[in-house]
Parts: structure tokens; C-alpha cells; sequence
DNA sequence: AGGCTGAGGTCGATGGCGTCCACGGACTGT
DNA sequence: ACAGTCCGTGGACGCCATCGACCTCAGCCT
């Protein structure tokens, strides 16, 4: 994990479909070097998935919501984990300090969809309350800060 | 938008960097034909990325915080969001219902940075007060949903 | 009805790219 | 000094991206 590594993940972050020859253009390496490279950061877990980041809105995606869920007392984390996982509308989620145990970032098409979601995850055991606000508009998302200064 | 154009933006969403062969393949059409499509999706802001998904402790961000932003009465909220788009370590900013206007992602090195950068949000013209909760851990984050039920 | 037009597809060709392999130089420990 | 290891380069070969030519079909105008 030196500075190529690092460039090499920034410029991926960017553009996760360069083709090897590009990158190998801009760390200065060759492109069986880079595709080395890039291929052990993905054993090691650096990189996790590449992915195209898509407008909601456009594949009718219109409702954003941030819930915030409290436990029940001697509730089992996993287990509510678990059930968290195999609700697919929660894209995101996050094990916090505080009394709110999780934040989940939600993505349904409706409002009405939204409250059936509630209503589930209310209903899930283990959860003894949430608190729901609904996001108007989303200005950006997942923007890669540099951790190289200037590659 | 058809049911192909949908199956493309799931296949990219679950990997950005399948070829546009791979891609034929798994819709029944010929490569230049999505190659036509993938760029239509693209101009028209369908897809608006293609990112690398990075394991944030692995390159030094280390702490992850959610902080809620109160405005000032009568600020100019796009002035406010000019000010929350020059920092960088702030990922992601959702325009709220409710009281607390802004929701802001943020990820940082380590807690010192995290304080520097609540004090730099609280002098920043226009908020009032700001409201800090740290994830101790991201269980999972932008998850894709399927759109389509089964491709 | 017939033909024009445009959208969106296939096919074929070609140049570049991904990827495998053999080889080579620097660093390290003995 | 020497062998081993790591990490790179260069060459080769097959696949892929991408362009142009052509095909098909639907909609529309005359």
C-alpha cells in the first residue's frame, strides 16, 4: 500500500472503468504491473465492488429517508442486523453511538412504500422504536474525497 | 428506459467494470448495441459515475460521522451548500425535512479532525448550530437495490 | 397502398487492450 | 558473494471496443 496504490484507488474512485493501460499511463507503470496491483487491492479488500452510480429518481427511486432505529433492552444486535440485511430497501447502514443504535439511509419509490417499510421495521424484533426524516433532495452522494493531495 | 436499459443500470450497479461483451451476453443483444445504449443512459444523467468502492479504514479514514445541520433563520441555503461543496470530507449532503435542514456524511482521518471540522461547520455563515452522531461501524453503505425483479 | 424517414438493431473489420509468460534488476538475509 | 524474493518490463496472442455499412420495422405523409 504505497503512494501507486493509493493513486491507483483515487483514480478508480473517479472513474471506477478506466482501462488498465490508462491507469498504468498516469501512476507510470506498465499495465501488467497496474492490473497486478489493482488485482491484489481487491484481494486484500481495498477495493470492495465498483460500481455505477445511478439517479434514484430514474429508475423510480423518488422517496430518500434516514431512520434511525433504538434496540429493545437485551435485544441481540445480530439478529436484528440480519434482519436489516434482507430488507433490500435499506441501502445503507450504520451501528452508531447514542441511544439510536443503527441509522439506515432508505430508498423506496412511494411515500406509501415508505410507510409499509416503517411498519416493518417497527414490527421487526428487537426494535423498539424508530424515528424517520425524509430527505427533500440529495445535493450529492459518496463524492471520493482525494487521499492522495494531488496525484 | 426499456426493460433492457433497466437490466444494464442493475448489471453496472453491481459491477461497473463487466465489458460491454459481457454485458451483450447477459441481455441478448450485440456488443455495439449497448455500447449505444450505455452511452445514451450516461448523456442522459441516468448514470451519472462509476466509482471504486474502497474500504475507508484502509486509506485513512477512519472516523465516519453523521452531523445534522440547523440553518440560521433567514441564511441563504445555497450559499450554505456552496460553503458544505468546498469541503471535501464531507461525502454526501441531503437537503431535510424537518428542522435540522442538512444531513451531512462526512469522513475523516481521525476524532481530532473530526472536531476541527465541526468548529469550521459552526463558523461557516448561515449555521446555527450543528449536531454531531458517530458511526462506530458501517455495517454495509449503497447497497444497490435490484430494479429489476429478476434479470 | 406505397414509399420516405428515423430509430435501433446486426455484422464485419481493425486497432488497441487485457492478460499470460519469460525474463531481469534491486534488496535481503546468510 | 550468492541465492531467493519481489516487483517490474517487454513480447505475444486472443478478445474487446468501436466504427462504418447495411438491414428491419414502425410511423407517417402523399
Amino acid at each position: 500500500m504505497d503512494a501507486i496504490d493509493l493513486s491507483l484507488v483515487d483514480l478508480l474512485r473517479g472513474n471506477a472503468r478506466l482501462s488498465y493501460a490508462e491507469l498504468a499511463r498516469q501512476v507510470g507503470l506498465s499495465a501488467p504491473a497496474v492490473h497486478e496491483r489493482v488485482g491484489k487491492l481487491e484481494a486484500a479488500g481495498v477495493i470492495r465492488a465498483y460500481r455505477a452510480e445511478v439517479e434514484p429518481e430514474r429508475i423510480g427511486l423518488n422517496v430518500t429517508a434516514l431512520i434511525s432505529v433504538v434496540e429493545d433492552s437485551g435485544a441481540d444486535t445480530d439478529d436484528v442486523l440480519e434482519a436489516f440485511r434482507a430488507i433490500p430497501e435499506i441501502e445503507s447502514c450504520y451501528f452508531m453511538a447514542g441511544v439510536e443504535s443503527f441509522l439506515l439511509k432508505v430508498r423506496v419509490g412511494t411515500i406509501a412504500e415508505l410507510e409499509r417499510l416503517i411498519v416493518r421495521l417497527n414490527r421487526t424484533p428487537g426494535v423498539a422504536s424508530t424515528r424517520t426524516s425524509i430527505a427533500l433532495s440529495t445535493k450529492w452522494e459518496n463524492r471520493p474525497q482525494p487521499v492522495v493531495p494531488s496525484s
